[in-house]
DNA sequence: CGATCTGTTGAAGTGAGTCAATAGTGGTGG
DNA sequence: CCACCACTATTGACTCACTTCAACAGATCG
């Protein structure tokens, strides 16, 4: 039986409310999620040794190297995945947002650190249960493998960020990719709300938080986007950004 | 029927010949590629509508954003994948051996493009063949699963040395790759051949040819490799190597 | 309202890129 | 067999974009 752990300090305001009775009944990301494809009496079995995890912001889910006994649904908040070199640098791979999909590993351990970038909510399957599960239904395995491969491809445009794009273009695709997220969720793409600091999108971008601040004012300033505030952003010429993110305007 | 399409201007000479009549049946590549977890009824079925192509160096089997109509094995040679931005410049996203496999796409279309880096020879399937493989046998969609997360953790790791590796660090990263991969293979890991010029490495490294021969020179200066041609380098001290690649070495 | 953390801006240094010249390699044909 | 050609790799000199280090400003929260 799904049950559901809160996390001592969580900021539950933050949060919306959840039906204990039927966690999944309402579940906004279902859609979007693993559990999009199955069927009422499928999903009934998944949720078996299944919990709802409530947790604060900062704070670390799994710890690269460490053994993977769990895989995640995220259905509030966004979460942070980084590596780690010996001497403390830090690449951040990716960022995941309500919908999104955790414990895709290969050896059964994780490849990464995850830890929350603000309050957040996730579903928490047992990995043998959750195997158990795939090799019942194979549509879920499907989804899964689907999974993976966008992950990979998304995995792919970053390489060409990271290894041949300058920092206005690396900041441009970023911010790209956010705003394309949010149409798809049937958001206002040109309001974006940043979760994560400077320095994130730093580890994120290979570039250092001063490039990221500066050319944040570079964008201002070129009348690209407004600031609301440290985290809210307004598009003005999201076309124009999609040009800078593509190296077709030489500034 | 499995049929060989000879490319007319192949080297024949370079790669090793293949009985027409059984093209699985001596396969050195069976156990590491796709076909491992079939059965042999189940190959039997895969192999109708597949055929085995060779080809020369230098040749593109793919372009990027094409569609994906079919999906290959490589069995010989090997092969280099790449994206390109608008004004030219390259990220090599990857390099294919023998016993990769190359079609894991989202939308039936290639993120990338593959070209050979020597005289290979791929086993081609189409792809709606291969897609009703997977749909009767749950084990090759497994298989594919297993791929996509193996080639998902390795696309991360190259995110760390693209984002936050010194060039020194990022050369023995990679060589390091190729010496784990010869071991794997039962080759001798002390002596590697490069298939690749240095322009693809640099591009593979996210550093320009210059910088790929210098950080070269000065691994030969610092004792750490010995280059008996241009591509044929010996490792005269992986633990050294492995130190550099993490950065556990200052210099 | 003050303490603390995050973000922004400035000044200076540097390491990889760029441009250019030289050396090496492999292949072809006389 | 050697001479030539085209291509690739190496090395050198110089430049500059990003980092680093440091100061300041703004935000957030008790």
């Amino acid at each position: 039986m799904a049950t559901l752990m809160r996390e001592r300090c969580l900021d539950g305001q933050t949060l919306p409310p959840l039906s204990r009775a039927h966690p999944c009944a309402g579940c906004e990301v279902r859609g979007l999620s693993v559990c999009g494809v199955l069927a009422e009496h499928e999903l009934k079995r998944l949720r078996a040794g299944t919990d709802v995890v409530e947790l604060p912001a900062d704070k670390t889910i799994v710890h690269e190297g460490d053994p993977s006994e769990h895989l995640y649904s995220v259905t509030a908040g966004s979460l942070r995945l980084s590596k780690l070199l010996p001497d403390g640098r830090r690449q951040i791979t990716g960022f995941l947002f309500k919908g999104d999909f955790l414990g895709i590993t290969v050896h059964d351990s994780h490849a990464y650190s995850v830890e929350t970038l603000e309050p957040s909510r996730l579903c928490r399957f047992g990995r043998e249960h959750f195997e158990t599960m795939t090799g019942h239904f194979p549509h879920l395995e499907h989804r899964l493998y689907h999974m993976a491969a966008h992950e990979l491809a998304a995995a792919q445009a970053q390489m060409v960020i990271l290894g041949r794009k300058t920092p206005k273009e690396r900041l441009a695709s970023f911010l790209l990719s956010l705003t394309h997220r949010a149409a798809s969720q049937g958001d206002d793409p040109r309001h974006l709300h940043l979760s994560m600091r400077r320095g994130d999108i730093a580890d994120f971008l290979g570039l250092t938080k001063e490039t990221v601040s500066r050319t944040f004012t570079q964008f201002k300033t070129g009348g690209l986007l407004r600031l609301h505030s440290q985290d809210d952003i307004e598009l003005l010429d999201p076309e124009r950004l999609r040009a800078q993110a593509e190296g077709l305007i030489d500034a």
